[in-house]
RNA sequence: GCUGCUGUAGCUCAGAGGUAGAGCACUCCCUUGGUAAGGGAGAGGUCGAGAGUUCAAUUCUCUCCAGCAGCACCA
């Protein structure tokens, strides 16, 4: 029998008889390592325990303790058992496609009656019997003709409409969770009893149509979230209460930040105190993109679709564009314009008026720029995602042997404002050259090394996501991390040669030869609207002090007291503090509540003490204990606090 | 965009084939109260829009719009 060699991960190989399966190989290392071992990796591709291994291979045994392996494993597990518990129970159900989801999986079900709460906890007490019934996964290719034979038997008509859209030379492959069979891709678990049977449970039901098709049977989906441990599972049911909790939506209103009606839809209408927000951190990023050495430009909203037609936008995104159609009286036709979806065509405009020199670079142009793209209707959700909106925008134009520096600059920025604005966690990914792609490979060389150094330089770790760059150039992703650990991606850094050559942008190098520049594009926020969305969850409404929207309320207890209320609340106004006075007929006790829920920081309560002292007595925002300061000190202690932290 | 659900007062929601109600918020009155809701009175609604069925529609049917959840999408 054929010899092959395997690689483990520690670099050691050993020879093995070709057709040894991963389970072998895993039981040949030791007997605990058998029974632990859930799949495998075998060169890039993730291993059923059970496929026979043909060839020379680097080969790694995962278990439970493999995250990414074993949640995809469970998950995927999980929908066939759910199929089989729903087929045991109702056999005569329809059993279609289950995949893995973000959090668990869902399985379309063909079923005349709708799925109910109470079939949904049966489904999971079924599910839960087949796994500690410990039942052998079991794995067979078979021949085309005689997998369609058999689903048609067993009446189960999508199924051989699945085995007619796989290509014809992939093989048919069928699995077995027990009795029950499904046909799938792989890769499974050993057996059932590897599931956690206290890590999952259903979600919920809802439509769909079988491969989006309108015209097809509406087929019911259930839904559901997995995990490798109870913990995990408890976790993200926390989770999803404590997102429920601050979601911004809810905060939005209670704190009077913003609103959207039905006219408007996808865009906000900014209230004072969400406005107040917005522009302290416009402020903010506007001081911060100085001090890197940006100018800051701005450019129009609606543009000849000429424009980007030779952008390329047109031909790839006219469906996401807002069309602005202008018919005047005299002209010869009709002028087709778009509200601008994206700045960089008309930064490069900026950066074509006029000759430019090598001495000009890196020119770094920055752009509140409101943007307005035709989201899908069913993709928009508060602030997060949205059909109008701001982005914190800026184009590099740069020589190649700059890209590698201003990488580092840029990345030195955002590390220091998502620092400023409470985010110390934040990852990036790095991703590179696609199959399809144009340009050199020494050029690609070239650019993927300045973008990695740059990296390296700042001692951040980082991911790579080999093949996932842009087709002209590779780009970086920042993702941070909320208080409740979510995952955001925000901020991006992109390098591209490709708009500037569409564009015939170009500068006088020192030979005086015309050269094309590279464009950055890069962004730290993402868009005003969404990164406000997340601050507001990430901080449940209670934001810093020099970014909340009302900063200080002054509140009188009697109302003698009400004339130093006023006097306070306006030497705290001209100290340069958000104050507000409420001198309104209501107890103290009133009082604190409605502006803890409003989550004002501060709350100065005013009585006749107070008055007789010339002093205040302060109370922050979900403490019990308070202060007495006298107006000196407390001027001077808000006056730091209020300090932005790019000016402390 | 797809599927399911929802749309009644500013907010959270109840309700019924004969054109509506609660709590909070709002206005006024009483109350001057020391750190998370004092008491009373009042005002407030084309019941998302349009069409159909009906003697009668906010209620039933259809279409549209918007929102929510999931999916798909996100330059």
């Amino acid at each position: 029998m054929a010899q092959i060699s395997l690689t483990f991960p520690d670099g050691n190989s050993r020879d093995f008889d070709a057709g040894v399966t991963a389970a072998d190989v895993a039981a040949s290392i030791s007997k605990s390592l058998g029974k632990k071992a859930i799949s495998a990796r075998l060169d890039d591709a993730h291993w059923d325990l059970q496929w026979p291994i043909e060839h020379d291979a680097r080969i790694a045994i995962n278990t439970m303790d493999d995250e990414a392996a074993a949640l995809e494993l469970i998950r995927h597990d999980l929908a066939h058992v759910m199929a089989r518990a729903v087929q045991e129970i109702w056999p005569d159900v329809k059993v279609t496609i289950g995949p893995v989801t973000e959090h668990g999986w869902f399985y379309d079900f063909d079923r005349s009656e709708p799925f109910t709460p109470e079939d949904l906890g049966a489904i999971e007490k079924k599910m839960r019997e087949i796994i500690n019934a410990r039942d052998p996964v079991r794995t067979e290719i078979w021949d085309r003709a005689r997998a369609i034979a058999h689903y048609e038997a067993e009446g189960e008509p999508f199924k051989v409409e699945l085995i007619d859209r796989i290509p014809g030379d992939a093989p048919i492959r069928m699995y077995w969770h027990g009795p029950w069979q499904d046909l799938c891709r792989g890769p499974h678990l050993a057996h059932t009893g590897q599931l956690p049977g206290d890590a999952f449970k259903l979600m919920g039901v809802s439509g769909a149509y079988w491969f989006g098709d309108v015209n097809r049977p509406q087929l019911q989906r259930i839904q559901g979230v997995a995990f490798r441990t109870k913990a995990d599972l408890a976790a993200h049911l926390t989770m999803l209460e404590e997102a429920a909790r601050r979601d911004h939506r809810k905060l939005g209103r209670e704190m009077d930040l913003f609103h959207m009606q039905e006219e408007a839809p996808g865009q906000v209408f900014w209230h004072p105190n969400g406005w107040n927000i917005y522009t302290t951190l416009q402020d903010y990023m506007r001081r911060k993109q100085r001090a890197y050495g940006y100018s800051e430009i701005n450019t129009p909203q609606i543009v000849d679709r000429k424009l980007w037609e030779a952008s390329g936008h047109w031909d790839k995104y006219q469906e996401n564009m807002f069309i602005v159609e202008v018919d005047e009286e005299h002209a010869r036709e009709k002028a087709v314009n778009a509200l601008k979806p994206m700045n960089c065509p008309c930064h490069v405009q900026v950066f074509n008026q006029g000759l430019k020199s090598y001495r000009d670079l890196p020119l770094r142009l920055a752009e509140f720029g409101a943007c307005s793209r035709y989201e899908p209707s069913g993709a928009l959700h508060g602030l997060m995602r949205v059909r109008g909106f701001t982005q914190d925008d800026a184009h590099i134009f740069c020589t190649e042997d700059q890209i590698e520096s201003e990488c580092a600059g840029f990345i030195d920025m955002l590390a220091s404002v998502y620092r400023d604005l409470g985010f110390d966690r934040f990852d990036i990914k790095f991703s590179t050259r696609p199959e399809k792609r144009v340009g050199t490979d020494e050029s690609w060389d070239y650019v993927e090394n300045a973008l990695e150094n740059a990296i390296k330089a700042t001692g951040h770790p980082y991911e790579l996501d080999e093949g996932e760059g842009a087709f002209y150039g590779p780009k970086l992703d920042f993702k941070l991390t909320d208080a409740i650990g979510r995952e955001w991606q925000l901020g991006t850094f992109q390098v591209d040669p490709n708009l500037p050559e569409r564009l015939d942008a170009s500068y006088i190098a020192p030979d005086g030869a015309k050269r094309r520049p590279y464009m950055l594009h890069r962004a730290i926020l993402g868009s005003f609207e969404r990164f406000l969305g997340i601050l507001i969850e990430n901080y449940e409404g209670k934001l810093p002090f020099w970014i909340a929207p009302r900063q200080v309320v002054v509140a009188s207890i009697v109302s003698d007291a009400d004339p130093y209320v006023t006097e306070i609340t306006e030497i705290l106004r001209r100290a340069g503090i958000r104050a507000e006075a409420d001198t309104r007929n209501e107890k103290i006790n009133y009082k604190v509540r409605e502006h803890s829920v409003g989550k004002v920081p501060v709350i100065l309560a005013i009585g006749a003490r107070e008055v007789e002292e010339r002093t205040v007595s302060l109370r922050r925002l979900g403490e019990k204990q308070t202060r007495t300061l006298d107006l000196e000190t407390l001027v001077q202690d808000l006056r730091i606090e209020a300090t932005p932290p790019d000016l402390g």
